[in-house]
DNA sequence: CACCAATGTTAGATCACTCTAACATTTATC
DNA sequence: GATAAATGTTAGAGTGATCTAACATTGGTG
């Protein structure tokens, strides 16, 4: 998978339109990515024009954001590059879980495939990122993903957190204050439908935790 | 010492104007820094004229370019940059000390302040990367250098070596082969003046290897 | 179904970096 | 010290990324 060719706004674009099909299907949007990543629209609809002529993406004016083949294989690159830095910042030099993906985020455009690889080696080939996101394998097809949403469970269902998104340090770090992480063992007490707030009990601990959508939205659990 | 505001490309010239004298004393000129960093010398001479509207070096049309203090600060901090992340290439990734430099090289424009940090004491601090050279501190004036070129050496004396250049891999994968390296202990045997050729033996080995300029000149010893 | 709001695109600028080609200056040589 | 060679600078152009402002399209609502 070579990656090196690219631009890192062209790595970091074709990474977010790969992102948003990894959970949720719903396409992608200009708009959603301009925000994202932080820039105008107008620029995100340059950027897409310019990945559409190197035939790294489909798009039609107006039209959805499709990759291509070669899209797709430079985008799980650099996915795997940055959920192994993430699992590498917290495993060797101490980063806490809301302090990676920043580091990560920058990282991931610089080190070398031989970086990469011996990343890989000195963390044995891991399978899981600090998040709980899967680690894409060098060759052949990430892991499908499994698990819904904590704002989908049943009330009165108990779960078992399998990945937290890590798009938010701030939210991180409240979790991290609750005591919730990958692995944690929950009991959905109850949801409040137009208080859009999702009650839970962390097994172990002796009180209800309340979590509006967007946190909720941010756990995906296993039954 | 904050770096970050600056690109990458602006990174590299102050690194390398200040290089030029860590260990020679010779002004750089356009025409070598445009040759050290792969452009064309106008590609230089803008660069420069635009680190001079920053306030970073001082340069008159056709003079000689010289660091402002901020200009050295921010140099300073880069060279710090690179040796620590060879040092942490080879001692904790494995990599040998020739292939440490490119990696590098564009590493040192993508860390954290907070990831230097983190590599510094996982290293415990140390002084010396792996080929000899000196690491500046966070806060505070770069070591002093000390020893002298090989070519210099006197034939018959007893050097060893404090630091041998990391500019050019292959010639770093030749001392390897020759098992030459920071620490070696050697006896000069003899310089011939028009072959511009330097003989030295190696402690515990039972042959002469012969160096050109080049070599030599790459190649830092104390008596 | 017509219209408006939301969303996306194009146009026109700017900036950093790069090039080639032309021009200017310095230095080295005879 | 005049001239040629080496070195450095400017001019003009292209690319990618970004912006603001104007324009276009789509989709939902009355």
């Amino acid at each position: 998978m070579p990656v090196s060719e690219l631009s890192s706004t062209a790595q970091d674009y074709l990474k977010l339109i790969w992102s948003a099909t990894e959970w949720a299907d719903k396409p992608i949007t200009v708009g959603v990515m301009a925000e994202r990543i932080g820039v105008k629209p107008s620029t995100v609809s340059d950027g897409i024009k310019r990945l559409a002529a190197q035939g790294l993406v489909t798009h039609a004016p107006y039209g959805s954001i499709e990759l291509t083949e070669a899209g797709r294989e430079h985008a799980v690159a650099m996915v795997r590059r940055h959920r192994l830095l993430e699992t590498f910042l917290v495993e060797i030099l101490g980063y806490g879980w809301d302090e990676v993906h920043d580091e990560a985020e920058v990282l991931e455009h610089a080190v070398s495939d031989l970086m990469v690889d011996r990343i890989d080696r000195l963390l044995k080939h891991p399978s899981r990122d600090p998040h709980g996101d899967p680690i894409p394998p060098a060759v052949g097809t990430p892991a499908a993903t499994v698990g819904f949403q904590l704002d989908q469970a049943k009330p009165g269902s108990q779960v078992t957190v399998t990945r937290i998104s890590d798009e938010d340090p701030d939210m991180l770090r409240y979790f991290t204050e609750l005591g919730l992480a990958p692995e944690s063992r929950l009991t959905v007490r109850e949801r409040r439908p137009y208080a859009d707030v999702t009650t839970v009990r962390i097994h172990g601990q002796d009180s209800d935790i309340a979590l509006g959508t967007t946190a909720a939205a941010a756990i995906w659990v296993v039954a």
